[in-house]
DNA sequence: CATAACCTTAAAGTTAAGTTTAAGGTCAAC
DNA sequence: GTTGACCTTAAACTTAACTTTAAGGTTATG
């Protein structure tokens, strides 16, 4: 499979696959006599990983960290740094009902200032 | 309330709120004779409705429509930006829940991986 | 066999939200 | 009366995660 058939089928640029491997979050793939990357199904598997860890708010370079092979981390630091991302989710979760609760205190403040006939806030 | 006390009394950097007065999220202050900046209680609590809404996942340019005196939006819309936020931040927690479930999965399938004796997920 | 679609590299550009730097003016304190 | 803290501006720099460009090589199609 050709890089471009690859980026299709993860929906995802080609150029950005290249930017993968140059930041050694994937590895060199074998190169046809042309030059060209061939990568096979364990590229696809590896480019989701990276598009699940990223949906989970892993950067870059916490993903080359924990899942690439440099082995930067054992596997019980590995299944550490999952278990502490769900709390630092949970966490959020807990700020995100937070800020639902301080919209409806700006709702209220605005009400009140409107009502007041004053401007908006961020002005004079 | 010269620049840098506004700075430490928010806790930001000074520059941030020059940077801010470029971009028209605060209106221009007065100048004393100097040329110095000066500001009052109102630009408090401007700097505090911007820390907020950043917080709330507003940017900059949403931010300065929302809330900027130049009445971009007129106050029903800034309500119905402010309840879209609120339904955007449920979906977000949806996003979130799912999320915890996603890495019990990929615990999972890393054990499964690793008890095999295979390697790193992003490796050949 | 020509042409379009695809690939290669290195390097530069993009975006948001600042931060830092350079070169200089102002002010309070000793 | 000078030193150090504070202020001014414009412009360049920073970071992450890409994307785009330039200049050129390869391959599939009619």
């Amino acid at each position: 499979m050709k890089i471009g058939e690859l980026a299709k089928h993860i929906d995802i640029n080609a150029s950005t696959i290249r930017y993968y491997e140059k930041q050694g979050l994937l590895p060199e793939p074998k190169r046809a006599l042309s030059g060209y990357r061939l990568y096979n199904e364990t590229d696809i598997k590896a480019l989701n990983i990276i598009k699940l860890a990223q949906s989970l708010g892993f950067n870059l370079n916490e993903i080359r960290q924990i899942f690439a092979s440099n082995a930067e981390l054992n596997h019980q630091e590995v299944l550490s740094k999952l278990e502490s991302k769900k709390v630092e989710i949970s966490t959020l979760i807990d700020e995100l009902k937070n800020k639902q609760e301080q919209i409806d205190l700006l709702l209220n403040d605005l009400s009140e200032t409107w009502r007041e006939g004053r401007c908006f806030p961020l002005s004079k």
